[in-house]
DNA sequence: CGGTATCCGTGTTGATACTG
DNA sequence: CAGTATCAACACGGATACCG
């Protein structure tokens, strides 16, 4: 996401985190627990296959998100949060409500539905 | 730091204070308290003016850091940590917590010395 | 001292079309 | 279904040089 010099594990983690969709990607996992790509795709509304690909890839390699992969015909493929995923959970909600409290509630923009969910983000 | 779709608030806030240096410019504030420009720059080892400029006008424009200017000749221009920012730090505590386990310690890169500081960061 | 102006390189996003 | 391939656009980072 980003090169940079002097990344320290933090800074790392949140260059990763960060960016578009990623933290959305994250969301809506947490949200519904375990989805297939193309449910996914579809609850992430707008993202194309190659941008929601190099997200879900890049998480599962710092082990936040887990892909099962079933060699059916056709192939399904499940992603869901690790533990790893869901302790990312904690401090983030934190960060939301500092985050929430000086930018105040959402701002819609073209159609694409923020959560607002209750138990997550 | 990138336009980006569906931008929650947490999305914002995470785009803003991710992306190279601002973390670090975050941290030696954190741990210094009172900064003029240029020892800023000196602390951050490597910024160039420019970006050190853009770093701290973003971090000023979000309410994290406090811009203190003094039209001396010549004149005098500190940054500090807005409560805000100090807020901050509680949860990115936390983060950088598991960044830390997950990652394991800070890898130095070209004499960037990472701070390592027990009470921030 | 504390910046701004300008410019370039490059990485990354994102559409669209196609495939096992 | 679950992606890859390809390509264009663009923002962003960073270097250098200059200004009030």
């Amino acid at each position: 996401m980003v090169k940079s010099k002097s990344q320290n594990p933090l800074e790392k983690l949140l260059n990763q985190i960060s960016g578009p969709w990623t933290m959305y990607i994250l969301c809506v996992l947490d949200k519904n627990g375990s989805l297939r790509f193309g449910d996914l795709r579809r609850q992430v509304e707008g993202i194309s296959p190659k941008v929601l690909t190099d997200r879900l890839r890049m998480l599962e390699a710092i082990g936040i998100v887990h892909r099962d992969y079933n060699p059916t015909i056709p192939p399904q493929v499940s992603y869901a949060l690790t533990d790893r995923g869901k302790e990312l959970s904690q401090p983030l909600y934190q960060l939301y409500d500092l985050a929430t409290q000086w930018y105040g509630e959402v701002i819609e923009e073209d159609g694409v539905q923020t959560p607002h969910t209750p138990s997550a983000f």
